[in-house]
DNA sequence: ACTGAAACTGCAGCGTC
DNA sequence: GACGCTGCAGTTTCAGT
């Protein structure tokens, strides 16, 4: 894990294309007051320097039909194989993200559901498919994301 | 909130978007086995639909030094407005994302910080200027999100 | 399908170490 | 003098109508 060392203009234009990665080269070299070259060649070495991982697309999921959010916190025994857990709740298509703990609980994951009912059959399956001693989980009434930027156009 | 409907094929251009949304029109009609200006089209709709809302830059923040991830729990009194404490979590820079919750705590805050010493400083802050009765803060061992596509290139 | 725009590549100049 | 970064110009590919 080399540390990155990036200038004002890189983080300008990492700020460009948080707002959005669609940006042309040239809408971004006359930001930042550089040729289009040097933008493309700056993207670049930061894609080569593992800084950026990629580009992707926003996707408003209520709009899909999975509305609803939760996070559930796990516990398992001391003899379950972290590495394991995360490894069921990835292959679920409800799980948005998993994140391994230090201390109590021993895992949090983020899941989005259509429903409760969806809800419900989506933590029994969770506990099911491991071995967890306990689960508490809490449904999101509202969120805020950083990652979210002014709405290009 | 209108429920957008999706063919397979929007799916599959979201899929290759979520993969690397810097992808050109030409390169998705072709995996679609469509024409450029029938993506396109269909990119715009999903768009004005709202089912996209943007499209953004992956970044290791821990190349940039930010190696650490918590989330912290909330509890406030009855009295608190749920929206000052969103308001005030979201104006700081070491806040990843906010997520108010039916129930216990009331909210959960997932911050990214530099170090141990950063994430104290950036509790203290959070437990400083709002009416917050208890936190709890877990830490982040390792992550996995699903927003991650196979490298481009 | 057509036209203007954008991305990519090679080359040369400039400053820093 | 090697390296890193830049602008410019030519070529190819792409976007938008």
């Amino acid at each position: 894990m080399a540390a990155a060392r990036l200038d004002s203009t890189d983080h300008e234009i990492l700020s460009l294309l948080r707002e959005d990665a669609r940006r042309t080269l040239a809408d971004i070299a006359e930001r930042v007051t550089l040729s289009t070259a040097a933008v493309k060649r700056r993207i670049d070495r930061m894609r080569d320097e593992g800084v950026i991982t990629g580009f992707t697309v926003q996707v408003d999921h209520a709009r899909l039909g999975w509305g609803i959010e939760a996070f559930t916190e796990l516990r398992f025994l001391g003899t379950t194989n972290v590495h394991d857990i995360v490894q069921t709740a990835t292959r679920m298509p409800e799980t948005q993200a998993v994140f391994t703990i230090a201390g109590d609980p021993d895992a949090l994951v983020w899941l989005r559901v259509r429903d409760m009912a969806h809800l419900q059959r989506t933590i029994d399956e969770i506990r099911r498919s491991q071995r967890v001693t306990s689960t508490k989980t809490l449904i999101v009434l509202e969120r805020w994301t950083r990652d979210r930027g002014p709405r290009p156009r």
